[in-house]
DNA sequence: GTCCTCCATGTAATCGATTTCATGAGGTTA
DNA sequence: TAACCTCATGAAATCGATTACATGGAGGAC
């Protein structure tokens, strides 16, 4: 592969020349410029971004490590991070942690080996000592969609308890009393938030919580399920399955349809996270949309300005209710057609998903 | 951050010991080598993958772009391709074409930049120059999905063919005639062959596909809707809409809803690919299933078959028709909860897609 | 015509690792 | 004891770019 000694070469220059036209220095002439630019095709010459980094200690690279790869939550963040990075001229690598520390600090460690510029992690439940280092040497280092306690980190994260009051206001409009939640792990932050927001929201509405009500799931898809299965096996089973995201929804789903049951009028369904195929479910499952999107384009911004030495402030963006029909009809609306979400759309509907 | 030269200083030894301890050479004395990781962990040392890729020429990296990060099939697909590189010690970057010629250009550009040591490419449409430089160039390249006519690069593929027989042959037997098919574009491969592969079976079944019952789509969900609005306005709308991937079903599905249509009263539904979901639309849809996670796997197998010099030979993996309950109950077997698939399992049912 | 300035270009150091070749200490053998 | 070998280690070149500093020629001012 021709070097930049071979494009000075046949151009007839230095390769301090050839330099300065790769990085559109303006101290150089139009008919060198020409030249270089002539012998760069004739060569097919790539720059190669490893010397190149290697001397200007930078590699327009990003890292993102996120929680799982085969959730579709994380897969649009991961979507939006590219796009905002993309624009801003930067490469972004992602890792999956598979919910697991070990994988976590693996990618870690690859990527500052690699040199990113800058590390966007959706920290798994331990603070593992490699964090807490990285944290302490000052590498820009952001937290998306997660934190951790004790660690001085910037983040951004989705803000949950409106919503959640929001939901539960909206069951108990519909007459429903013994609402159960089939939470995230307690040692995400995500977790933790979602089950607090649950607990106080119930409070506020006057609703008790049996513990029996609380089932602690991992924001799987198989602890979905054998939540509900637990949940629905209980001499006074709960009118509604509230499920702490998108993943325990369809384990939840899969259980309640492997029993026969039918939603809402046996057992009524919310998730939290909303995913495009809820509104294909019969009936359309009542979710709580997170502005995942944004969350991912603000990380970026966030953490840009960290390596670029601007200070970055933490964020906490709005998650919204939307109402469909999985846990009853809405006693304010029409039938199943009319179903309108809560807030200010129905960011669950149509094509919003699809790009151009 | 701690250069060798550091922890050579600290160790008291010379950077080309260092080296010798970081590539595990064995002709360095147990007694040095813990001096030298001594150093290594009082610095925080950890080694920079720019300098060494650049004197290595390798990068352990290979570069991943596919069709478009928000399909479902692509994001198993990237997470299988990730999967089997990690366990070579390859790290992926993965780029998302986003089914445009230009963005995919961008990608090869930027990866070719970076010196990744091999690279999986999911081609769209068009055969660009740049790809067809790429491929004469005899770097390592392999086809993912996805093949362009008229290019000499091994690729790992679907087929298709067999599965599609078999689909019709099953609708057939459920008395269906009126077969439709939303196709995928012509331009790309897999949309031709699976078109093929219908008039094909179609024709090999006695049955007549007349030229309104092929609609072309885009392998996007709007494509889907509008192709399903288009053959339900026909005079004489199809029995069966078949669709040729899970967002075109996704769009075809919405159609459906909006109209008030039951599927499969009023129309059947198959999609070609499958997705966790399918099996939680009421009634669940009959799909076939791709072999995707051993696509993935396969063509790291042969992308590293060829970075390391070793030949590499396509292989093409069949689909697996998976029958469920949206074309009909199957006059074989007893009630929705029987269905079963006519292969040997049902892959598209419980919790396959859920890691430990 | 001389001198100074400006500016396009070139020379060479540098980034942090790997790797070839040299070196010298210590052990073996005759 | 001399000659030789083995082996752990070090010195220095190298990968392909960027960039500080040097240089020399053209043009303007006097």
């Amino acid at each position: 592969m021709a070097r930049i000694k071979d494009v000075a070469a046949h151009a007839g220059v230095s390769v301090a020349t050839v330099s300065r036209v790769l990085n559109d220095n303006p101290s150089v002439t139009e008919e060198t410029r020409n030249r270089v630019y002539a012998a760069m095709t004739a060569l097919n010459y790539r720059p190669n971004a490893v010397a190149r980094s290697l001397r200007t200690e930078a590699t327009r690279t990003l890292g993102l490590i996120i929680g799982d790869i085969l959730n579709p939550f994380f897969t649009e963040l991961a979507r939006a991070v590219e796009d905002e990075a993309r624009l801003a001229g930067y490469t972004v690598i992602i890792g999956n942690a598979d919910e697991r520390a070990d994988e976590q600090d693996h990618y870690v460690r690859t990527l500052l080996e690699r040199r990113v510029d800058g590390l966007l992690i959706c920290p798994t439940a331990e603070v593992t000592s490699l964090i807490e280092e990285v944290a302490r040497a000052g590498r820009p280092l952001v937290f998306l969609d997660r934190t951790l306690p004790g660690i001085e980190v910037p983040s951004v994260r989705v803000e949950s308890a409106a919503a959640i009051g929001e939901l539960i206001g909206h069951l108990k409009a519909l007459g429903h009393r013994r609402i159960a939640f089939i939470s995230g792990p307690a040692t995400l932050s995500t977790g933790r938030e979602r089950t607090e927001a649950f607990r106080a929201a119930m409070a506020a509405h006057g609703l008790a919580v049996p513990p029996e009500y609380l089932e602690a799931g991992d924001f799987r898809e198989g602890s979905g399920r054998a939540g509900a299965a637990r949940l629905l096996d209980l001499p006074e089973p709960p009118e509604v399955i509230f499920t702490g995201d998108n993943l325990m929804t369809l384990g939840a789903l899969g259980e309640i349809r492997a029993r026969g049951l039918r939603i809402p009028r046996d057992v009524a369904l919310a998730s939290f996270d909303d995913v495009p195929w809820f509104v294909h479910v019969d009936p359309a499952i009542t979710a709580i949309a997170q502005p995942t999107a944004e969350l991912g384009r603000a990380a970026v911004r966030m953490i840009l300005n960290r390596v670029e030495g601007r200070p970055a402030e933490s964020a906490a963006l709005p998650a919204q209710l939307v109402v469909r029909t999985s846990c009853g009809e809405t006693p304010y609306g029409g039938g199943p057609a009319a179903a309108r979400g809560a807030g200010a759309g129905d960011p669950g509907q149509g094509d919003e998903r699809s790009r151009s």
